[in-house]
DNA sequence: TGCGGCTTTGTTACTCTATACCATGATGCC
DNA sequence: GGCATCATGGTATAGAGTAACAAAGCCGCA
């Protein structure tokens, strides 16, 4: 039973997709056990589900997918298992939008930056060069220190400006 | 009856808080009659109530404030006021902590970057020179329009730094 | 093999945040 | 005064997140 298709993959479906997916599952898995972290099938269901689409997905839509396998499950099995990805990094939150994506880089720690596009709901995770760092520097420099930061940009993916116009 | 102490104001009560109040007050009326826009009781009531201190709030919380001032409140009326300042730029939104601070450069639109101390609450707005252009022009290169952005950091501040140490 | 401690999951019941919707009232222009 | 527009009141509900406690699974060790 596919999870997804290339299709509903990316608004723009323009890559395999389910090559995305098993290819994050098989590094969850890499990464886990060099943590010496478990992946459940809880776990890595839900990692499975938040991977359908490069777009955010909320938890309650998880939560909605997860019944329909037929589990009955409750909201703090979902937040349970998105704390435990996003410990290991495999999923960010995309605070402007209260939802969860697939980290493309997980195996390295990073600060997550993100492109939102407002119509088509992807997020695109990229990294500026020196950004993190000169964020962390200004705030050095105003005797704050830096534990975390959050950079997202909402506008219009390339495609959808075409589209729009 | 006045809103503010100088106590309440900032976790590290180092400043004349009222006059950051009233401060901010006048500057909101003259920002609304530069754009043409009606400072209603309402909306002045609740810039005022999250002009209470550098923390950001939460509407709710407002909704209780206002409250107490025995008007018959609900969260719409919150919203729609926090909305109307939000658009004027005197009002900006933490969007880690799902509350709202009161903008010091309220005359001039500004991409707002914060400063987030997770020990006292207190909200810093800075903006670091050329972050926001460098932000837009990388998504530029991306094929990506930016529209808004967020940038967030989290941290201690040097004061709170000092006091855990 | 069975015991004891730890981690993970199930379940219930909330709290907090935000919006849809419709009715009512105020404002200002002609 | 009539009318359009803007602002508020008020109800109900949707959406997001967590507290608390019980049950089950896993692991190392006797
Ligand atoms: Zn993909
Ligand atoms: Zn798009
Ligand atoms: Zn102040
Ligand atoms: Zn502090």
């Amino acid at each position: 039973m596919a999870l997804t298709t290339k299709r509903s993959a990316r608004p723009h479906g323009d890559h395999d997709h389910a090559h995305c997916v098993t290819d994050a599952i098989a590094r969850a898995e890499a990464v886990c056990a060099e943590h010496g972290a478990r992946l459940t099938e809880n776990r890595r269901r839900v990692l499975e589900l938040v991977w359908q689409s490069h777009a955010p997905v909320g938890a309650y839509e998880i939560l909605e997918r997860l019944r329909k396998d037929g589990t009955r499950a409750a909201p703090p099995t979902v937040y349970r298992a998105l704390e435990f990805l996003m410990e290991q990094g495999l999923v960010h939150r995309i605070e402007t939008r209260n939802a969860f994506v697939g980290c493309p880089q997980p195996e390295q720690r990073h600060v997550a930056q993100y492109l939102l596009c407002e119509a088509c709901g992807d997020a695109v995770e990229i990294e500026i060069g020196g950004l993190a760092r000169k964020i962390a520097s200004r705030a050095a420099e105003l005797g704050f220190a830096v534990a975390a930061q959050t950079v997202e940009a909402r506008g219009l993916c390339s495609r959808c400006q075409q589209t729009g116009a």
